[in-house]
DNA sequence: CGAGCCAATTAAAACGTGTCAACAACCCCG
DNA sequence: CGGGGTTGTTGACACGTTTTAATTGGCTCG
């Protein structure tokens, strides 16, 4: 392993070090005939500027982290992709890490992020407690939260998870069921609780008891855990319409009572959440509630750059979009 | 921003840097006592270590990237899930980028991940030009492709495009069809032309004449590029079965003709490649061609990593896994 | 009691870049 | 011809860690 350092081009090109750091960072300052001749130099070398020592000198480097529940569930996949157009618009790289749902391997990455010394971090937290983010925003580190909204001293981006839930509860309410159930993962998720909340508030606008919907927990958001609930739904006696958490969770759902002979939505109405791409092909088509995925990373992202760009006259935004609701064959 | 550094720590439990620095990699050579000291001081000033620091003296980071065609496709959102999974139980972290299918985008990724000195790069690549890779791993960066092959001088781990092309236009043959389509994207990507090579064996194989089979060739491998190749077909004389490229594809493809009234499988049968976990929850439940796609991803990265632990006694590596019929309604 | 050894700790020298003050060369204009 | 301004280039230092060889102090054994 030959490392060409910045010393070499210099002297390939007859400079001084510094000269060659000029090229690279500010190009207009060194004169037209110098600059080609270390340009030339560095293809002829081929040196690649180490980014660590870069990093090391000036205190932060050019990544940002992004950390998902689950680079599987193709909402966070879409929000990736958001966030990996911007930064790479702007010559940053994104580092991508998988909390799983599990607070250790948040700590965890955070940690290797603080490490990293990335400039900023996007972030789906798994918990309530924000504190870690507050200590990492102390340390320099932008934060912006993805999908979670937070309160004052942080950015964030997120959708209105209530009036989701409130959307999708009142269709089914609309459509004339009376007894139904909320098939969610674990409600310490903060998206699962607020969809419940929202649930609930279009029963009581709706004048009808809490107790007319039933919570099917499960452990995982993915199409096992809506297996899961489905079997659970099928043991007891049907309700008339079925609310998912998400898409992942509804398509279990409906797959596994198809499989059971239930016909959707004649006997049980469905509903999901996210409008992942491959809901409108379901089976039965899904209804669903639409969030604005690829823009939730993208802003997510300008706001963080633009916070690490100017982070004195930078005033922390919280953005709440709406989301929509999308009706299609399944609560038709 | 303050920056507590190794040398506060150091002052504070009285130490030198050097032992601090012992204490974080090797804290067998320490004593209990001042161990813990370091520890407790390390706690009270919230100390973290300057990885680019450690990455400058090392000369190689504790990270590793990752260049894939489309982080939106489930498929490698998949391969990402495997590999997160292996490097992050190693203690590393993956750095994601994405080549969008454009070559311009991956040189710029591979730059800039040269630049954060990477221990190695996961890379499925755009094109058949492996020599920016060839200089990459010159330079001391262990490459492994994935769901690419290799030619002995780097590691790859793959799925046998062409014996997937065959299966699966093998299986359409069996069911009686003789005028045959193949949705696919730009045939630069190798994926594509080697799951059309195979098709074409299938059909040598089975005595048809190569034209029996009509390119349809669309610029994206997603749903919107389905569903363009859903409209040329229907512009002609519709085919009795086409193979898609992936399931992306074939959904779109898939909804574009129910849309327009023709029945799958019986006018039309339908097969799609990858066996995307929504395959089986689509409206006509589809046929595929199954892929280990986690194992892919999480063997690539044993094989980087094990490439970096040990880069005199690594002999290169081309695994291929063998693909895989999953036979549902579409091509029943 | 001293030589020799071991364990624990330290001081100092890298790693490769960016920055900044200082300097050189040149030009314009009085 | 000289003073002052401008443009381009330089040299040296700092960033925070790891590592190596050197040092200290305590201990054993002859």
């Amino acid at each position: 392993m030959v490392t060409v350092g910045i010393k070499e081009v210099a002297q390939r090109a007859g400079v001084s070090p510094g000269t060659v750091s000029n090229v690279l960072n500010r190009p207009e300052r060194v004169a037209a005939a110098t600059r080609s001749r270390v340009e030339q130099a560095i293809r002829e070398l081929g040196f690649v500027r180490n980014g660590s020592a870069a990093t090391l000198r000036a205190g932060q480097s050019r990544t940002v982290g992004l950390v998902v529940l689950d680079v599987g569930n193709p909402f966070f996949a879409e929000v990736a992709r958001g966030v990996e157009d911007v930064v790479s618009d702007r010559d940053h790289a994104v580092i991508l890490c998988n909390s799983g749902e599990s607070p250790e391997k948040e700590s965890r990455n955070l940690r290797v992020l603080a490490e990293q010394r990335v400039r900023g971090v996007l972030i789906t937290p798994v918990g309530e407690d924000t504190s870690r983010l507050q200590r990492l925003r102390d340390r320099g580190v932008a934060v912006v939260l993805v999908d979670h909204s937070a309160s004052g001293d942080l950015c964030s981006v997120a959708v209105d998870d209530v009036a989701g839930g409130d959307l999708a509860t009142s269709h089914l309410i609309s459509r004339g069921a009376e007894r139904l159930a909320f098939a969610t993962g674990p409600l310490a998720i903060r998206q699962c609780a607020d969809r419940r909340k929202g649930a609930r508030r279009a029963l009581r606008n709706a004048g009808l008891p809490v107790r007319s919907i039933e919570d099917v927990v499960v452990p995982e958001m993915n199409a096992h855990g809506g297996r899961l609930a489905a079997e659970k739904l099928l043991a007891g006696d049907l309700p008339e319409a079925v609310f998912c958490a998400n898409d992942l969770l509804a398509l279990g759902v409906l797959r596994t009572l198809l499989q059971a002979g239930v016909r959707v939505p004649d006997d049980v109405a469905l509903i999901g959440y996210d409008d992942i791409e491959f809901s409108s092909a379901a089976a039965v088509p899904l209804s669903s509630i639409r969030q604005p995925t690829y823009r939730l990373g993208k802003i997510a992202t300008e706001l963080l750059l633009d916070e690490c760009d100017d982070p004195g006259g930078h005033a922390h935004q919280q953005i709440m979009f709406q989301p929509e609701l999308v009706v299609r064959e399944s609560s038709r």
